[in-house]
DNA sequence: TTGTATGCGTTATCAA
DNA sequence: TTGATAACGCATACAA
């Protein structure tokens, strides 16, 4: 039935000519499903072929390709990664992390922004499941019902990063951002303070729980005021936080310290305290978030809250390559914490006033 | 002979069920050929045919498969993007200028870290390959020669970034690092500082070259001394930079001003000078590179050379898609340039020995 | 442990 | 403009 006489030369190939499986099979005397086994499952195959084999695939330099191992496996060698923004020092770091996680293994990656949008999110999300991912790991515990259900049948190994929760997809790993903030700001009372003012960008969820925690420690010690709370939808920026802190101080004078949303806007409240010679930590007390390296060297040295950031991210591949290798991981929610680093922007030595610890 | 009878069910599918472009054909009753131009290319479908086919892919749901796209093909839709680090906010910039550059195409992007190493990023090319992207991105001029001989022949445009030579592989979008280090030092010498230090972490190629442009400006001042260059392979940090300025003060006290490979050294190096009590700009001044949000902000506001970042990642895109698209750009090589940004951190009115510009 | 037959979902090629 | 057929390179299912 076909145009052409059978058996004389087929049509021209496709591809670029590169060496195929069947290339190596030939050339090692077996058949291509064994270069197959030998290749990704080498226990499989005795050790003659696989050194025959593996000699065949040296000279001829034969590399697997990835996207006609995905057809046939319907499955892709990709973790997909949703990130709300990769400028964002704190995402980068999360992003090494999967990237070394993922170092030692043949599993390539994909980065998606979702720029802080659910939405975005929901597209990106259809995008990456088009590919069927081997896992996907993606940022806070905030989906759209759309996206949630969209991971709940991914049909892969899913990790939410970044916060936990009660009720994950699949599996989480992060921490506490209400403790966090809580955990600051109750550290910003015991050594004094009494108008303590919160400086927020951006404001996504993450931001909103560090603002509960920071509400729930002032109103604790009865020392809440909504003309305290500063905030902004803009992108954070050490200009930024100058702004909001000149803001802050036009609302509140009084104002004695200050609870960063995050280091950026800590350093411009810091700068700002510099140009108008504010006495730090005398005047105003000042923490930030994620303890960047640079609030270790600031003048004065800068009161953050540490986070495991690139922890997280090896955390978390750890725990979906495991699911994906089938033997589920033990936690399915795992809380990596924070530590509060005291140092010299709120350290007030024996203030009148200070709340005594338990 | 096969050994069940022809014509039954054969086997189960082995794909997840999801829709296929023949599930799409047989619903808009045209051929799967059909659909697959309706969707690439809709204007060689008549317009009725084209309507149809929409229908069927929105009832459906369908979404093409990359992988079995890719094979096909023999074309990925993978733009590969070669950087040294992503934490480095540098690298961060450019890599969201790619990713804006991409975002209203269906085009993916992998991106490889090569930890500033020649031999990592032989490796990411051959397994970026492996896959035949569309395009790749490759940070520098400085490839090995086995990884510029695999950029010759990859078969699809190449586009080296972040610096400019004589000898593209392809096309090149990016600035001189020799004459940003040259323009902003011969700015500190017109300034009046005489014992100029430079200040260097990491070192890497672009590094080195900012150091000959600083070479070049001090020698032609007659101020070189190589006691004056402090430079560690260690990556750059704010607190390696308070670190090489205390090692840079140790050897030459005198010292009365530093131009830093970047600006998290620069920052490094003005806190250490408040910490100090050092004045700046009277006793010290310093310049950095980038110019980073914060060193607007900074108290003194520090002196930097501005690059464009986010616009090479931006224009090494749209250039990289021209040539995809069959069409060469005009310009293989751009020069984006960069801007000294004068700020406090070097402001020395009139002072004495001043050598004065043509 | 190894091999045979077949399918994965799409596009290139060629013909109508 | 539309369609039939073969290929893309590999892995699954099943048999030996």
């Amino acid at each position: 039935m076909r145009a052409s006489p059978p058996g004389l030369k087929t049509r021209a190939r496709r591809g670029g000519g590169r060496p195929t499986i069947a290339d190596v099979a030939s050339l090692a005397g077996v058949a291509a499903i064994t270069v197959s086994r030998a290749l990704r499952d080498p226990e499989r195959v005795s050790e003659d072929l696989r050194r025959q084999i593996q000699r065949a695939v040296d000279e001829l330099g034969y590399v697997p390709d990835p996207n006609a191992r995905a057809l046939a496996s319907a499955q892709a060698e990709v973790f997909g990664v949703l990130v709300p923004s990769l400028t964002n020092n704190v995402f980068a770091e999360v992003v090494r992390g999967i990237y070394d996680g993922l170092s030692d293994s043949s599993f390539r990656i994909q980065i998606g922004h979702t720029h802080y949008s659910g939405l975005e999110e929901e597209r990106l999300l259809q995008i990456f499941l088009s590919q069927r991912p081997a896992a996907l790991i993606v940022s806070g515990i905030d989906q759209t019902p759309t996206a949630r259900r969209l991971l709940e049948k991914a049909g892969c190994p899913v990790v939410q990063i970044m916060e936990i929760g009660s009720d994950p997809v699949d599996m989480m790993v992060g921490f506490s951002h209400f403790e966090a903030g809580r955990t600051a700001v109750q550290h910003l009372v015991d050594a004094g303070y009494r108008r303590i003012g919160f400086l927020g960008a951006r404001m996504d969820p993450r931001s909103q729980r560090r603002l509960a925690g920071y509400r729930a420690a002032v109103e604790a010690a009865g020392l809440f005021d909504r003309r305290l709370v500063t905030t902004t939808p803009v992108p954070s920026s050490v200009s930024l936080g100058r702004e909001l802190f000149r803001d802050a101080l036009a609302k509140v004078p009084a104002l004695d310290a200050v609870f960063c949303n995050n280091d950026d806007i800590a350093l411009g409240v810091l700068f700002e305290c510099h140009r108008a010679s504010i006495a730090v930590p005398d005047k105003i007390g000042i923490a930030g978030f994620n303890d960047l390296d640079m609030m270790q060297v600031a003048f004065p040295s800068v009161t953050s809250v540490m986070t495991h950031r690139y922890e997280i991210g090896c955390l978390s591949v750890a725990m979906a390559r495991e699911a994906v290798a089938g033997s589920g991981p033990e936690r399915r929610v795992v809380d990596l914490g924070f530590e509060l680093i005291r140092r010299e922007s709120t350290f007030r030595p024996a203030t009148a006033g200070t709340r005594s610890k338990a």
